[in-house]
DNA sequence: CTGAAAGCGCTTACAG
DNA sequence: CTGAAAGCGCTTACAG
C-alpha cells in the first residue's frame, strides 16, 4: 500500500494525502477526515526511506558505546554495569519522545566505521557517543560529520582548546571532581589517613576527573600519597580484582581504598573476601556509580550516585534541539551533581 | 557526495559505480580500483534510504522490549534486570555480524503502534520481540507484518493451535520446567518439605512454566501445595517485597521459597532481613535468571542461569535466516536449556 | 485549496 | 563489460 493508493482510495492527489500526513494546515477537514480514514482502513503507513530520501528526518538518534579497551572476543557491553545502564536510559528517554534509538557498539576500527556509517549513510538524525575517551582523533572525525552529536563523559577543554568543529555538538557530563572530593571528605572525617585508590582509566575523563580530587583531597589534607597504595583498575573487573589481591598479599595495607567505580569496587571487596579481610573492619571501600548491587552487598556500598538518566535526558533533549536550528554554530555543554551516598562500607577508625 | 559525483570522478556512469558498492562479478580489476581509489579518497557513504528504497536490506534488526505491566510514569526498562541483559545480548550479536539494531520500548499501546510501524515504514529486516507475553492479539497483530520475527519466551503451542501467519516466525525460548525442577529437586533433597512460590507473571511463558514446574515437583513428592506459600509477584521488585514483607508477618513461614526470579528473590531477601528472618538459617531462598548481584549477595543465590546470551544469538541468527528464505513458511523453534547454579542460599534442614 | 511534476539517491533489468 | 532509463515511494515548491 503506497500513498498512490491511499490517494485513489480517498479521491485526491498524492499531494494531499503528503499534506496530511504532514499535518498541513491548508487543508479542509472534510476532506482530512476522509484521507484520515482510508489511511486507518489500511493501516497504511508512510516508508520511511522515501520520506527520508524526500527530506525529513529519520526520528532515529544513533546510540554508540565506544568500548575500544575490551577484548572483543568476549562478551561485549553486555555485563558492563555502567554502559548497559546508558543503553537503557537513552532508549527510555529517546522512545519517550518518540524517537527509535540506533545502537552500535565499538570495539574495534571496523566497529568505528559504522558509527561513521550510521551517519553518512543518512541513518540518524544525531547520535550520543559513550565512552570516546580521550581519543581526539575519533572525536575530531565525528565532529567533521556535521551532524548533532553529543559526547558524555568527555573533557570540554580539549575541545574548547582545539581546532574542532563545534557546530553542532555537545557534551554531558556529571560532576565527577565533586563526587570523589565528598567521598574523600568523609574517608577523611571518620580520621583516614592512609588511602589507596583504585584508580580507573586515565585516558578517560572522568578517571582522570575522580584520579585528581583524590589527589587534590590528600595533599589539601596534607596527607602523603604513597606510590604502592595507588593502583591501575582501569574500570575493569578483572583487572581490580588482580590489582586488589596484589594489594592484599603485600605487607602493608591503607586503611581505606577509594575505587573509582562501583565494578572495581565490588571485585576489590571479593578479593579481600578471599583473603581474609574484612570489609569495613580491616579497610573501608568506597565506590563510584551506585550500581544496582551496590546496595545489596553486604554491607552496603559507599559511593556516588551517578546521575546517568538525568546525563541520558540531557543528551536526548541536546540532540533534538541541535537537530532544529541549522544555523549557527552551537556548542552546548552540561554538567550534572552527583550524590554521594553512605552505606556501610568505611568505618570511623578512631585516633 | 553522491553516487553521481563519484561516477563523474572516476569516469565511469552510476551504473557502475553501483555495481562496485554491490560487488558484482562483472566489473573489471582495473575499473573497480579506480572507482574504489574515489569512493575512499571522498569517504563516500551511499546514502541508506536511497538503497532501501532501490530494493536493499536496511542491515536492521529491530529489537523491542513488552513490558505494558510497568508503570510508564517511572523508569522505563532502566533498572529491569531481565530486559537490559536481553538488549545488550542481541546488540552485542547484531552488531558483531554488521547490523545495526533499533530499539524501541513498550510500556503503552501507541508504544506498540511504533513498534509496527518500525516494520510496516520498512525501516528493518525483521525483529525481536522480548516480552510479549500471554497476548495473542500483540503476537497476530505481528504475525501479520509477514515480516521475519523472532518471538522471545513465548508458548509455541499457543502458535501451533492458532490460525496464525507462521509464516518467517521462530520462537526462542529456553527450558524453565526443566530449570525449575532442577531447584524443586534440589530443595527437596535437602529435605525441604514445606516449599513457596514467589511465582512470576503467570500471562508470561516462563513464568507459567516455572510455576508449572513448582507444582508438578510438589504432586510427584507427594507434598503439600499450601494457598498461604503461594505468593504472586509477577516478576515486579516492590510486588515481590509486599508479598515477602506478607509472608515474614504470617505466623507461619516455609521452609524454603522458591522466587521465580533473582530480582524478586533479592527483594525477599531484603524484606526477611528487615524483618528479622535469616536466610538460610531461617529460610531458604532460591531464584531464576542468575542475574550479576546473584553471586554478590551473602549468601550467594542459588538460582538457575538462564542462557540469554545463546538466545539472543539464535534470535540474530533466526532473522538473517528467515530474511534469506523469501520463499515457503517457516516456523523455527529453539529452546536452550538452563544450568542449575547452587550457592549458599539453601540449606539442609534434617529429619 | 489542490494537482502535476520535479527531485531525493540509489539499483537493476534492459539493450548493446 | 557498460550506460541510459525506469523505478523505488515519498515531499514540496510551483502554478493555478
Amino acid at each position: 500500500m503506497r500513498s498512490e493508493d491511499i490517494a485513489r482510495l480517498a479521491g485526491v492527489s498524492r499531494s494531499t494525502v503528503s499534506r496530511v500526513i504532514n499535518n498541513y494546515s491548508n487543508v479542509p477537514e472534510e476532506t482530512r477526515q476522509r484521507v484520515l480514514k482510508v489511511i486507518e482502513e489500511h493501516h497504511y503507513e508512510p516508508n520511511t526511506s522515501a520520506r527520508v530520501l524526500a527530506g525529513k528526518g529519520t526520528d532515529t538518534i544513533g546510540l554508540f558505546v565506544v568500548s575500544t579497551a575490551e577484548r572483543p572476543e568476549v562478551n561485549r557491553i553486555y555485563d558492563n554495569s555502567y554502559f548497559a545502564r546508558f543503553v537503557d536510559a537513552v532508549t527510555d528517554h529517546a522512545n519517550a519522545k518518540g524517537s527509535y534509538v540506533l545502537i552500535h557498539t565499538v570495539y574495534s576500527p571496523e566497529d568505528f566505521l559504522r558509527v561513521k556509517q550510521a551517519f553518512l549513510q543518512k541513518r540518524i538524525d544525531g547520535g550520543v557517543i559513550v565512552g570516546s575517551g580521550r581519543d581526539p582523533q575519533m572525536v575530531s572525525e565525528l565532529a567533521e560529520l556535521q551532524a548533532p552529536i553529543v559526547l558524555i563523559d568527555y573533557d570540554i577543554a580539549e575541545i574548547i582548546g582545539s581546532r574542532l568543529n563545534k557546530n553542532r555538538l555537545a557534551v554531558v557530563n556529571s560532576m565527577d571532581y565533586e563526587g570523589t572530593m565528598a567521598v574523600m571528605e568523609h574517608l577523611i572525617g571518620l580520621g583516614h589517613r592512609e588511602i589507596g585508590i583504585l584508580a580507573g582509566r586515565l585516558d578517560t575523563y572522568s578517571g582522570r576527573e575522580r584520579f585528581k580530587a583524590y589527589e587534590m583531597a590528600l595533599q589539601h589534607h596534607g596527607l602523603p600519597m604513597r606510590e604502592d597504595f595507588i593502583l591501575q583498575g582501569q574500570f575493569l573487573k578483572e583487572k581490580a580484582y588482580a590489582e586488589a589481591e596484589r594489594l592484599a598479599r603485600s605487607d602493608k595495607l591503607p586503611t581505606a581504598l577509594f575505587c573509582a567505580n562501583d565494578d572495581m569496587a565490588i571485585s576489590a571487596l571479593q578479593a579481600f573476601t578471599r583473603h581474609g579481610i574484612r570489609v569495613p573492619e580491616d579497610i573501608s571501600l568506597a565506590g563510584y556509580d551506585d550500581v544496582p548491587s551496590a546496595s545489596l552487598l553486604s554491607p552496603g556500598l559507599t559511593t556516588v550516585r551517578l546521575p546517568i538518566y538525568e546525563m541520558a535526558r540531557a543528551a536526548v533533549e541536546s540532540i533534538s534541539r541541535m537537530q532544529q536550528k541549522k544555523s549557527g554554530s552551537s556548542f552546548e555543554t552540561v554538567s550534572f551533581p552527583a550524590e554521594f551516598i553512605q552505606r556501610g562500607s568505611c568505618r570511623s577508625i578512631g585516633p
